[in-house]
This record gives C-alpha cells, sequence and structure tokens, in this order.
RNA sequence: GGGCCUGUAGCUCAGCUUGGAUAGAGUGCUGGACUUCUAAUCCAGUGGUCAAGGGAUCGAAGCCCUUCGGGCCCGCCA
C-alpha cells in the first residue's frame, strides 16, 4: 500500500461517477492537498468540467462528493467540496496507517516497474586523466551517480561508464612536462599524483608555452604519438594516465561512487570504429563533402539556422565531435562491438570494474544499451546536440540518446580569494588550465575535520575510529547533498565556507533525523512488533509521517521520469522534517501505554527504513550515531 | 549576429513539465524550548508589486509575445 493506491481509488472512483452522470471525459488531476483543512487528497475536476457543464466548480464538485458518498470506499474515509471549487478527500487512516508500514517493511519497498529492465547505459565523469578532481567533476560525478541509482530503483538494467580521454591534448600536456619540462614524474611525499600533476605540471607547462613556441611544436609531436600508440611516449603516457586514473578513482570511490567499466579513447580511435562510423553517416545522407565555400574539402554536418559543423578536416583527420560519434554509437549498441574486457578492480561495494582492451584473449562483455545517458555540463549542449541528432538518425529512435545538461559550479568571490584571486565581487569559472578550481579531496578534508570536531563534541565517549567513520560519512553527505538539492540548470556558486554548514536544508539534517530514530529503536530494546494494532497512531505527527512514508514510489517515479535527482533530494529532507516534528512532538519509549509505545516504535522502524532507502538513493550514508 | 539557460523574501533556492485554494523552505535577523527518545533539533516572529510590460483564459509565478538584467555556447582546438 503507498499512496498511489488511494490515489488511483479515489481516480477510478471520480472517473466512474463521471462516467454515470454522462460528464464529458476529462484528464482531472489527484494530487496531495496542499493544506490540512483540505484534507489529505485534492481533485481539481470541477474546474475542468465547469465550462462544458456551465456550472460553477463548487457545484460540480458538491454533486460528485455526494455521489462519492454513496460509494463503497476503502482507503477513503471522506469526501466533501470546498468553496473554491476542488473536491476533497481524507484518507481512512485506521486502515492506511497499518497498510503502509506493512508495505514500507518490504526489501524493495519504493521500487518501480518504469524501466522493465531494459538496458540502460549512463555515463558521466568522464575527467581528462591529467588533473585531481575538482568540485566542478563532482557535480557531474554525483548527478551521474545519482541518476543510475534511481533508474536502477525503477526497474533499469544499468551499467555505469567512465570515458577515459586518454590521448587528448591534456595528456599531451603533462607528458611534455614530463619528457621536454625537467618536471619528475614523481609527485612530492605526501601529494597524491593527480594533485601534483594537476596543480604543478598542467599549469606551469600551459605558462611556458605562451613563451616557449618549441614546446607548444613538442605538444602536437607527443599528441600525434599518443594517438597512434605505439611509440616510447605513447607507451610513457599510457603509464602516465593509469597512475592519475588509479588516484581520480580513489577520490570517486570515497564519495562513494562505483562504475562498471572505463572506456579508454586511445582504443575507440585505434578500433575501427571511426570509419565505420563514418560509413554509415556517408551512406545515410548524414554528412557531405563540402565542394567550395570556408569548408572547402571538409566533411561538414548541416545543422538547421546554425553553422555548419566540420566533421572531417580538409587534410583527412577527424574533429573533436568526430571522435564522440562512434563512441555514442557503440554505447547504443549501433556498430559492432570492438572490445574486449578484462578487471580493472573489485570496488568496495564488490561491484566489478571492468575496463575495454583491444586484446582477444579477453572476455566479451555487454556493456551498452537500448538507452543512454550522457552527463556532461551545459556548455557543451550544442555538441551534444549534433550527436543526439545522429542518433535518433542511427536508431531511428527519438529518445534512445540523452544528454543530460546541467549548469557549472562557480567559485565564489571569498574562496576565489582564497586562490588570490580578486574576482570584483564576482563569481569564477573554475579553469584546470589556469589553476582556478578548488579540489575534491581538499573540499572532503576540510568538510571532515569540521564534521569530526562536532562528532567529538557530542559524542564524547566514542573511539577515534568511530569518529572517523561519522565524519568522513557525514562530509561526504554533506557535500553530496549540496551537489544535488538544486536544479540541474542553476548554477552551483561554490562557497568553501558556507559549504561548512551542516544545518538546516543539509545533507546531515537528514542524516541526523536518521541517527535519532535509530536511537530510539535501540533504547527500546525490543523488536517492533507488527502485530500490534497500528491504528493507535492518530496524531496529526504520526499520521503526516506515514504520509510521506507512502509517497514514496511516486517520488522515484518523478525522479525517474524526468531524470531529476533533486525531486529524491527533496522527498529525503521532507521525510526528515517530518520526522523531526514527530520527534519534538511526540514520545515513543515514554507513552501513555506500552501498546502505543510499541504501535509508534512500529512507526519509526518503518520511517527508518524508507529513509535509508531513500538516502541510498542519493549515495548517502545512513548513519548510526552523530 | 545566432543558439541554450536563468531572473520568486536581505542571501541561497522549491513551486513552472500537467494553470486553480492564503506563493513555500533553508539561511539571516528577533525571541523562546535542553535534569527529557541526541539542541547537527524544534517553536514563534520578521521578510515577497513572483524582473518589467502586454496577450489568450472564468482564473497566471506557471501558457504565448515583447523588453530588460545575469550566465554559457557558436574553431579545419580538445
Amino acid at each position: 500500500m503507498t499512496l498511489r493506491l488511494l490515489f488511483n481509488e479515489i481516480r477510478v472512483g471520480v472517473k466512474q461517477i463521471c462516467d454515470r452522470l454522462g460528464y464529458p471525459e476529462t484528464e482531472f488531476d489527484v494530487s496531495e492537498a496542499s493544506r490540512p483543512e483540505f484534507g489529505d487528497v485534492s481533485c481539481n475536476i470541477g474546474f475542468l468540467l465547469a465550462k462544458a457543464l456551465k456550472k460553477r466548480p463548487f457545484d460540480i464538485a458538491q454533486t460528485l462528493a455526494e455521489e462519492y458518498k454513496k460509494k463503497s470506499k476503502k482507503y477513503v474515509l471522506e469526501v466533501f467540496a470546498h468553496d473554491s471549487g476542488y473536491l476533497n478527500f481524507t484518507a481512512n487512516y485506521s486502515l492506511f496507517i497499518p497498510e503502509v508500514i506493512h508495505a514500507s517493511l518490504l526489501l524493495d519497498y519504493g521500487k518501480i516497474d518504469l524501466g522493465k529492465n531494459s538496458r540502460m547505459v549512463v555515463e558521466h565523469t568522464s575527467v581528462n586523466p591529467n588533473k585531481a578532481l575538482h568540485v566542478g567533476h563532482v557535480r557531474n560525478i554525483i548527478i551521474g551517480d545519482t541518476i543510475a541509482r534511481i533508474l536502477h530503483k525503477a526497474s533499469y538494467d544499468v551499467s555505469v561508464l567512465n570515458y577515459v580521454d586518454d590521448s587528448g591534448l591534456q595528456v599531451a600536456d603533462i607528458i611534455v612536462g614530463f619528457k621536454y619540462g625537467g618536471f619528475s614524474d614523481k609527485a612530492p611525499e605526501g601529494q597524491k599524483f593527480d594533485h601534483y600533476c594537476g596543480d604543478v605540471v598542467y599549469v606551469k607547462i600551459t605558462e611556458r608555452y605562451e613563451t616557449d613556441k618549441h614546446l607548444a611544436e613538442l605538444r602536437s609531436q607527443v599528441l600525434k604519438e599518443l594517438e597512434e600508440g605505439t611509440s616510447e611516449i605513447a607507451k610513457f603516457g599510457d603509464e602516465i594516465t593509469r597512475r592519475v586514473l588509479d588516484e581520480q578513482l580513489k577520490t570517486c570511490w570515497r564519495l562513494g561512487v562505483t562504475y562498471d567499466c572505463l572506456n579508454f579513447e586511445s582504443q575507440i580511435v585505434r578500433s575501427n570504429l571511426w570509419s565505420t562510423a563514418f560509413e554509415k553517416m556517408k551512406s545515410m545522407g548524414i554528412t557531405e563533402l563540402e565542394k567550395e565555400g570556408k569548408n572547402v574539402g571538409c566533411w561538414v554536418i548541416k545543422a538547421e539556422s546554425e553553422e555548419d559543423k566540420v566533421l572531417v578536416r580538409s587534410n583527412g583527420t577527424a574533429t573533436y565531435v568526430a571522435k564522440d560519434i562512434p563512441y555514442a554509437a557503440w554505447k547504443l549498441g549501433i556498430l559492432e562491438d570492438p572490445f574486449y574486457y578484462k578487471h580493472y578492480a573489485v570496488q568496495k561495494t564488490g561491484r566489478v570494474l571492468w575496463q575495454t582492451t583491444l586484446d582477444n584473449k579477453e572476455t566479451k562483455l555487454n556493456f551498452r544499451g537500448d538507452m543512454v545517458i550522457t552527463v556532461i555540463d551545459s556548455r557543451q549542449s550544442r555538441l551534444q546536440k549534433i550527436i543526439t541528432k545522429i542518433m535518433s538518425d542511427f536508431k531511428s529512435k527519438p529518445d534512445a540518446y540523452r544528454h543530460l545538461g546541467y549548469e557549472s559550479v562557480t567559485l565564489s568571490p571569498e574562496t576565489a580569494k582564497t586562490l588570490d584571486l580578486d574576482t570584483g565581487g564576482k563569481s569564477v569559472q573554475m579553469s584546470g588550465r589556469k589553476g582556478i578550481y578548488v579540489s575534491a579531496d581538499y573540499v572532503l578534508d576540510v568538510l571532515g575535520s569540521r564534521t569530526f570536531e562536532e562528532a567529538k563534541k557530542r559524542n564524547p565517549e566514542l573511539d577515534e575510529l568511530n569518529l572517523v567513520k561519522i565524519s568522513e560519512q557525514v562530509a561526504i553527505g554533506a557535500l553530496r547533498y549540496a551537489m544535488i538539492k538544486q536544479d540541474l540548470d542553476k548554477i552551483i556558486t561554490f562557497d568553501l565556507t558556507e559549504s561548512l554548514s551542516l544545518e538546516g536544508d543539509t545533507g546531515p539534517y537528514i542524516q541526523y533525523a536518521y541517527a535519532r530514530s535509530l536511537r530510539i529503536l535501540e533504547k527500546a530494546g525490543r523488536e517492533p512488533n507488527f502485530k500490534i494494532h497500528l491504528d493507535q497512531l492518530e496524531t496529526v505527527y504520526e499520521k503526516n509521517l506515514v504520509k510521506v512514508i507512502a509517497s514514496f514510489d511516486l517520488q522515484v517515479e518523478d525522479a525517474a521520469k524526468n531524470l531529476s535527482p533533486k525531486v529524491v533530494a527533496k522527498y529525503c529532507y521532507q521525510l526528515a522534517v517530518t520526522f523531526n516534528a514527530f520527534y519534538e512532538h511526540v514520545k515513543v519509549l515514554s507513552a501513555e501505554s506500552e501498546s502505543l509505545t510499541d504501535a509508534r516504535i512500529c512507526l519509526v522502524y518503518s520511517f527508518k527504513e524508507t529513509l535509508g532507502k531513500a538516502l541510498q538513493l542519493l549515495g548517502i550514508a545512513a548513519p548510526e550515531r552523530m
């Protein structure tokens, strides 16, 4: 039993009455009432029929209410028309509460069958392997990871990919640094290798290009060798990339993010994927050879009301977009899979991480999908639009390939100042090349020491090990929640000081509610007894909590259908707020009677289970103590 | 010049897809609640011509049009 059943009962009931009365068919709305005095559920049918029936909305609602009262009802207790014209309903709580609580005990509570086990690919992270992750990357990673978790809950068979651009310009930059710039390929003591590459080598060598033209030429040479993949430089590049990647993945894993497969660009380049895709595009007339104008001799894609996009240069080499096309087609299973797969690592959750290889002694596996979601920030929208169009031509299915875009993370003027940058009161775009960023590891460390102090103050009896565990969980909860709670198309202005706030609408607030509920259950000193009469739960706080618990699957559906991770974040917050109100106003362990205590223990347990599952969707740990 | 996103309380944001009841949170500020199931909490107060103008509608923060402010993208770079 969930709210969905109550809504359905009302929808069907109202529809039957309308049919019987000969009212015209309408798509009316059944939703949660916006205020307590409006009951639990509201229906707007009065407004919709007003014109056709030439009656006031209230009169229609009134008639429907009278008719509805005569019907046999299950989860509905009362029906009444409101002066405004709404048709309102109250729930039959003596039935509703026990059924919701029992339903919430199921292991897969909240699961919906939207995906019907179809194959879904989610690609995220895809950070150039020449630097450490910064908070901008974290937004990508957390959006992608959360979407993957939500889609899994919505019964999609999800594979998560991380695209490793190991043959691009950014990698070439640090290789130049190591080979020709005099930088050691060992990080100084105490510094992670990815930080060293990004903070020092990448930034410094970029500065030097300005004055040293020879260095810039060497870069082109290195880039070419990386793509060909046979030279000594290429082997060295591969080694460096993998060392950086290892360190990046440590940060991802620390954030609770796992993957199924690493796709190396160098192997895509060396496979025949590009030429196959190119031939396909030619034969489908998607791309054409330009005969005149500024792009003469290039293969281009004509776009409506926009500039033509060059796919293949007049010298025959493929451009950046072009490289993405075969990969996108591969993800959708359009082209034959040239890859084999070998173990990369076993992740903390036990999930195996694979990597592509062209070595045919390795295994054949399937990491492709009927649908593909690519998480990249919206600065890539134009290019992604082109790819989306081509994929829909290839697959002749419009939504198979989807670009999930999001706005970037900028640094607040105050935080920019900590990097010795005066932005004149404006926020600033991060840039790895210019060294303008705040790294993910740094944020987690600062947050971690802040939460450690807090946890120690509150739990002086706990040992160091436990405190570290709690503070890490809370720090990650805070960061993940901050990255997910607002809409994808809102810019996040990251402020270091503000990110340390752990109160109000934050991850720790939600985690705290969980910890509180667990303490009640611990102190109760007995297992919840679900045979007890749960209809003793009569206060508004208890009813509200049950209602929120009952809406879990509706929220999952909303989030999955709209690819909107914040929906689940809002839901967790709502659960926590409702529980905290309950906590403050309703006593569990010192209730008026033993049996009431028992009933409330069941509710608290139900809450704990539901919040735990919802937090899992956000990848936020549910701490036992805080 | 073209394309995409955005503008709601001092600040940060929900609500807009699918129009409907008195526009909600957090934070800030003011005041209150810990010998109590953890105060990372709760309660009360404060705070809004929903950027501006127009249109269609019985009804607009939401839909359409125009204008203005802010951000991003538009290379035979990646």
